[in-house]
DNA sequence: ATAAAAAAAGAGATTCTTGTCTTAAACTCG
DNA sequence: CGAGTTTAAGACAAGAATCTCTTTTTTTAT
């Protein structure tokens, strides 16, 4: 569904929503670290996402990238424009060129809803908000997060 | 999700459920000119399933491609596992390594339903059940089925 | 000013997917 | 048997995605 360069940009954005501010901005090196992504290529990613607006950032010591209330307020659907561009939402799971609600091909009514779903999640929801949920619901989105079965408890 | 390449696939052994039999096979050209495939790149494919025995085939004049009834006891399934492979359908939705129900990323409790559901679309019905399902539900895989909306008051 | 740090930009390399082309093999029918 | 038809197989080609490397530009701190 997404390519892995889109899936990358999306854990920055998060990454950054997260852990930066303008008083703090981070190097790709350790956005790259933390994700565990490969390195210059996430460089080129963020650059790209810097072109489009949906991350800051200064170069120089102490620089790197960061999200300002602005680039808060857009949603993981941006990012999803910037990287991948949405064909891939738009288009029909088994390939085919019509498939609708009226002529739907064999699994329509099951990815249909699906996509009415991660749609709404990805588009409905500013970044800030994006993050509280994320917050809210304890979720992951770094390797670094993990709990690792800790609190078994629980 | 699916790479064109299964895409195609699936559309082929669905439309060979439909249209062929041991009496009635059906060439290379035929197929792709219905699914609107490369007709050299479906052939490769039709190969691959051969080989996997997944459909049958013969050579020479009025050969061609078919299913047999053992090949109607096949799943969907088995011609994602021979052409893509499962690893799409295991790995997180946002690339983590580590993502499942207790360690979820933002959207697992979205994704993870849909999973199941496509799974058991393609994995617990044989190709035989699909295509009854498929005819009842009036379901499209081909191009040249489309109604084109021509009965709006149905 | 100068040096160091960091992003920006662009060229290039690798791998994977997709697709084509050619030749061989097998089968059928006259 | 022999010609024609069709799949089988393998090499090859084009494109996209992924990833790397090098150079330039900007900024900060000394």
């Amino acid at each position: 569904m997404l390519s892995n360069a889109c899936k990358y940009a999306i854990r920055s954005i998060l990454y950054l929503a997260i852990n930066s501010s303008e008083d703090n901005k981070i190097g790709v090196k350790i956005i790259a670290e933390e994700l565990e992504t490969p390195q210059p290529f996430l460089a080129k990613l963020l650059q790209q996402l810097t072109r489009d607006k949906l991350v800051s950032s200064t170069k120089g010591p102490n620089g790197g990238f960061y999200l300002d209330s602005k680039n808060r307020k857009n949603a993981i659907w941006d990012v999803i424009i910037s990287i991948d561009g949405t064909s891939k939402f738009d288009n029909c799971f088994l390939g085919l060129a019509k498939c609708d609600d009226r002529n739907p091909c064999p699994v329509h009514f099951i990815v249909s809803p699906f996509k009415d779903k991660i749609l709404s999640s990805f588009r409905d929801k500013t970044i800030d908000e994006y993050v509280v949920e994320i917050k809210n619901t304890n979720r992951v989105i770094s390797l670094k997060d993990l709990d690792l079965f800790e609190n078994e408890d629980s």
